[in-house]
DNA sequence: CGACCATTTGATATGGATCAAGCGATGTGG
DNA sequence: CCACATCGCTTGATCCATATCAAATGGTCG
């Protein structure tokens, strides 16, 4: 029961355009329409809301909370794929199976949402058709600014992942961070002590305060933007 | 002027289903219809195609030889997001813009298609829509893919590049690479003495024969695989 | 043949991983 | 309400994979 904003539910307002590319999926129009389609489930911290190749029958958008998809490689590696906020849509898929896994990385409250519904309402609206596939041209932006982290070195993963997060955050300057340094990690693909040695660093160099583990402000804009390369 | 095989052009046989997942984006049902729309271009090696930001007003296909897509950090790293050979369908954008540039890596001939065209046709067709978002999806595909390259050892990373190119190539054994060095470099974010080194060794271990620099034999391919996580 | 460019190979440096404690917050049972 | 176990995070010491710097080799084209 959190009193979050979240996007207009039932309201008439509707965003307008929606040539901003890059965030995950926040659809638009759609909005609405898919409140009215799906039902709210809560997820406990850490548990599982779909697996990797199972069938995607359905779509989520998160309420409240937040999600992580992740793949975890034959050696044990994990490879987060992205983090899901509210207002954010995941587990949208073109073919017949997730790619990914998906667990609740804290309670969470997620709309859940027949893909079959959504699909046979597209091939009559287009509008409807276009926002899923704007949705998946957002996931496809996230994912390549993801390859773009990767190449960097560890001090511009950790300052673009933390300008990343200030973005969807609500208070733009103060990130409240519901994912431990492990997700962060393995989101960053460096190993957990590289992070927080990072988030040391910047916080000595004034670009950061970590007044608590999971709650960063940023000092400095600037340095963290021109650490972004 | 190329004698390598491609894709059927104005020939009636059709590529049926279109259920498989990976792969850059070949259009089923849909790559006549673009065959029609479009003009073939030729590029020399080396030249742009479209540039990061500029209006997307086309999209792609490769008709013969071969492209790179990348952007160019502001000190200078460039990081190639994919390689597209002939079939290939490229600079498909849901926004505005082109979020990378592209080049021709050798002389090749592209389709170039008009993106109204075929935005406008997908508006009262909606099988071309599903294509459209489907290509979209395919790319998404790939990117992750891609991301899940970036994380692991530079053998691993060879390893799964070539088994890649390996799937696309006709022959399925032998690969001949259309890109540098310093292609497969930047496209798999390492350096290009690390990439040569790690070709010699996977010589060394009988996994792979290098016949030419340009030319790879893939010799063990579960010796590959194994590498590939 | 000679110049140029791509690739390989060699020697060394270094950023981040790994191994190993320490520390602080949170919660639990006595 | 306190003592202690647990968990997540930080910090320290060392190692190693890959980058960097440098040179040699090979292939291509005028």
């Amino acid at each position: 029961m959190h009193s979050q904003p979240m996007t207009a539910r039932g309201s008439t307002q509707q965003p307008v355009a929606r040539s901003a590319r890059p965030a995950p999926a926040t659809l638009g129009t759609l909005g609405n329409s898919i409140e009215l389609m799906g039902a709210a489930m809560p997820f406990a911290r850490n548990a599982e809301i779909y697996g990797e190749n199972e069938p995607a029958e359905y779509l989520y958008k998160v309420v409240n909370g937040a999600v992580r998809t992740y793949k975890v490689l034959s050696d044990g590696r994990r490879q987060i794929g992205g983090f899901y906020l509210p207002g954010d849509i995941f587990g949208l898929e073109v073919g017949d199976d997730h790619t990914f896994s998906a667990e609740a990385i804290v309670e969470s409250k997620v709309l859940v949402i027949k893909r079959n519904t959504l699909v046979a309402l597209a091939s009559r609206d287009n509008e409807v058709a276009r926002q899923l596939w704007a949705m998946t041209a957002d996931e496809l932006q996230r994912a390549q600014g993801h390859i773009l982290l990767l190449i960097k070195t560890a001090q511009e993963r950790v300052a673009g992942f933390l300008l990343e997060m200030a973005t969807r955050s609500t208070s733009a300057n103060e990130i409240e961070l519901p994912m431990s340094r492990q997700d962060i990690a393995d989101y960053l693909g460096l190993t957990i002590e590289t992070v927080s040695r990072t988030l040391t660093q910047l916080e000595n160099s004034a670009a950061i305060a970590v007044p608590s583990s999971r709650r960063i402000v940023l000092r400095n804009r600037a340095a963290l933007s021109r650490l972004n390369a």
